[in-house]
DNA sequence: TGTACATCAGTGAACGCGCGTTCACTGATGTAC
DNA sequence: TGTACATCAGTGAACGCGCGTTCACTGATGTAC
């Protein structure tokens, strides 16, 4: 394995080789992208991106090791934007706001989702074929959302500005030791009953978004379906409580 | 078009060659099974059914048009197994325990999944490229379990048995007019607000089990998630009155 | 500053593979008289 | 019951396609002295 010289002086000049490289790795996931959007994850094709980036086949091989290490990319790509475009709709909630913040994270789900179908069925939709996502690069960004979620209910809980509706039973000692782990590994302070629930708006959130995404609801069922969105968010926001 | 002979009289003996057709017609889809448990339904190739029913590729089409068709096919296969396996579990629960019928559906659905998560990703996961489904033969299929969680949250209605949470906000009219229209096409009298919730509790039922079939919950997050969803159906049953 | 060498991006041919679908054919099965 | 013909399942070869990946190569760019 050959090293880029001198990586101890990260402020000197990049040289016009590169910088040329840097653009073409952005090409080809640009490229990788619309190719994602326009014919679905399992018909990724290398040889469709060399095309479209003006280049033979093989030329790939210098940039990316194989096919499945593409589609990785792609798919921590779209965790990154998925990431960013939530994060930027809930921040624009008054910080108290945690109904207004919940409703806003749904919402940045759904429309990054119906933007870009494709590229969401890459996260969500059924596994590709052949194809198993190395965990270390593609666990911690697929927990953002719900991430997002349990440090609004958190400080929620914290400011008193939750009422939980009445427990349907206890949880089972095995729940609470799931869920003292989740609160371990996401480091807050919040209940085990909040914390489940808010588990079951994000399951329930991205129920709707794939039945919506994926035309599980039929045709025409649903003439209105954003504010059928808006009204489930609606309930699932009462359910946890804020 | 040849049509068969003698289609007026049903009740005579099949011909040796017409029950060999009716044979090899289930064989191809069992092994359309299998290979989709597999490889996935994208990777569904005729080649491969061929291979594995000991035939010539060409001879597929004796029996069916074309790929698109055996996936056709394959889709109303698992609607149709998975509709009867939701109904017999609900079928088990005592008429009037509603909340017990519901839970009994929720397994259902869950258990399925969880045996055919090929099968299951076929049906809710992402769509497969290149492919559309013809709606006069999937749509129907595909409604079987919210019809049946209709049917539920009716009876129970009808019972006095349903004490509905207070509603997060009034409905719009655009809401109140979907209702009317599922409840025409079900045939159902149920108030909009019970269907409104219904829907909310079936799109967060296959969201719950869709992560936990695709893997979004993370490898080791979640130690136990029968009870996880033991839970998140009891706080649906509890949202939607039951 | 100039030169010799090393690094690297991209080429083009090739390998071996599997796919869906068409088509003329053969031989067995079924039907009409 | 026997015979002539029609129907049909399955064969085997072929078409044209696209795929991922390897490999020896060329020529431009970068680096060390």
């Amino acid at each position: 394995m050959p090293q880029p010289p001198h990586t101890d002086s990260p402020a000197r000049r990049a040289t016009p080789r590169e910088r040329a490289r840097v653009q073409t790795m952005a090409d080809i996931v640009r490229i990788g992208r619309m190719e994602l959007a326009q014919h679905g994850a399992a018909a990724l094709s290398l040889r469709a991106v060399a095309r479209e980036l003006g280049v033979v086949s093989s030329a790939l091989y210098r940039y990316i090791p194989s096919r499945d290490a593409l589609l990785t990319l792609l798919i921590e790509d779209a965790y990154a934007e998925m990431g960013a475009a939530v994060a930027e709709a809930e921040a624009a909630a008054a910080r108290t706001d945690y109904r207004g913040r919940f409703g806003a994270t749904a919402r940045g789900v759904r429309d990054w989702a119906l933007r870009e179908p494709a590229r969401y069925g890459l996260l969500y939709g059924s596994p590709v074929p052949g194809y198993a996502a190395p965990a270390e690069r593609t666990t911690e960004p697929g927990t953002r959302v719900i991430r997002q979620l349990v440090a609004i209910v958190t400080e929620a809980e914290a400011a008193g500005a939750v009422t939980t509706p009445a427990a349907p039973g206890p949880l089972s000692p095995a729940l609470r030791a799931d869920a003292a782990a989740i609160r371990a590994e996401l480091d807050v302070a919040v209940s085990d009953e909040l914390l489940t629930r808010a588990v079951l708006a994000w399951v329930a959130l991205f129920g709707a978004v794939s039945f919506e995404v994926f035309g599980q609801y039929g045709e025409e069922t649903f003439a209105a379906p954003a504010e059928l969105f808006e009204h489930q968010v609606s309930m699932l926001a009462s359910l946890i409580g804020l």
